[in-house]
DNA sequence: GTCTATAGAATGATAGAC
DNA sequence: GTCTATCATTCTATAGAC
């Protein structure tokens, strides 16, 4: 029993410090003495570095992925509006955040993280989640070209991520005009923002806009 | 004048490596050995490693800015469209893309990476043009409210700061379906997907949204 | 399971010859 | 300015006592 004990705070350590000042700059040594147990515990337990980073995926991922599919197939017989798709993408990483920020700061800086081996594994644990969004956009949206259609799934990637990686600076960033405690309100305005950019017109703006800039 | 050319290629390889494989995890010797100087040239010529850095991102973020502030200017004297504030901002990024690929990529990276003294190196270099970009959307907005034009920016940030970490990947993330040759249709494409959203209605689906999702 | 001790390799930085 | 040689640290990983 005292092994999950431990496994389990230097799950707490790694998860927090990778997210704090990335996974190159902490050492075992950094993740041991915060977990409070020996040098040698992560190699025990886990085999090595590497190994202990995907533990610290895997003890959380498995569950976003089950309850993003669990609200996208909930979201009644009919075919889902954008609105819906979204939120079921959205909310399960920001329910998150008051439980476990620190794990929402990682999967942040994830996303641009050189690693090829943690990217491969990492992404192939999101892989079947990523298919069925990606087909219920194409169907709740069948008027916008799938070459569009990419790019603006891509954009909202890049939203979410952003927002991941910095939950946690947003009173600073925003110089105390916004905060990040409502996570329900924050989801409905990305939700909004993203809904809007998917329905933008695909040519909305072009001709006028370019004969502006030559 | 050797000196010069010695600089330049530690600048060249440092920032490849920076982007390819991030900060940390790139040493001294990765980089002299790339530029084909010797160990002790980086420390002769910058400092240390951080001032390295350091030098990486000053060498381009100054035009970068300068360009984006003259497009800024550039727009006619009426209140400019949400449309060419946002080109303003992201042209001068997206045309580095052919010239300087790994600098884009390192842009993006920068804003997930812990280290607090480069984060605050880069945002003072940034400081100004901010301010300015910010204070010419709320003119072009005046009925968005001003937490929900920050919410906005900072979604816009996001797909910005994505696009440039994955602007090598494209090809490969999108099956093959996408591409980044042509940097200039992209832009207009996030242009177009950044103004609807800026311009989504406050309140937009809310009640009816709210009612599927209790 | 937890600990100490240490192997073996890599790192940033510098001194001093040329 | 460029080079070699080296110092002092730090790192991951492991062997073996308890």
């Amino acid at each position: 029993m005292d092994a999950a004990r431990t496994r389990r705070r230097l799950l707490d350590a790694a998860e927090r410090l990778f997210a704090e000042r990335g996974f190159e700059a902490t050492s075992l040594r950094d993740v041991t003495s915060k977990a409070k147990a020996n040098l040698a515990a992560v190699n025990y337990h886990f085999g090595s570095k590497d190994a202990l980073v995907r533990a610290v995926f895997e003890r959380r991922l498995g569950e976003v992925n089950r309850r993003r599919l669990a609200l996208l197939n909930g979201t009644g017989r009919g075919r889902p509006a954008p609105e819906e798709i979204l939120h079921a993408f959205i909310a399960p990483t920001f329910d998150l955040m008051k439980e476990a920020p620190h794990f929402i700061q990682l999967m942040g800086r994830f996303h641009s993280e050189p690693d090829s081996d943690m990217h491969e594994f990492v992404t192939s644990r999101c892989r079947e989640v990523a298919q069925q969004f990606k087909r219920a956009l194409t169907t709740a949206l069948p008027r916008v070209p799938v070459g569009d259609l990419f790019w603006r799934m891509h954009f909202i990637m890049g939203a979410l991520v952003h927002t991941w990686s910095c939950h946690k600076d947003i009173e600073r960033i925003s110089g105390g005009l916004c905060s990040m405690k409502d996570e329900d309100a924050i989801t409905r305005k990305l939700i909004d923002f993203g809904a809007a950019g998917l329905r933008a017109p695909a040519l909305a703006k072009r001709r006028r806009f370019a004969n502006q800039d030559p």
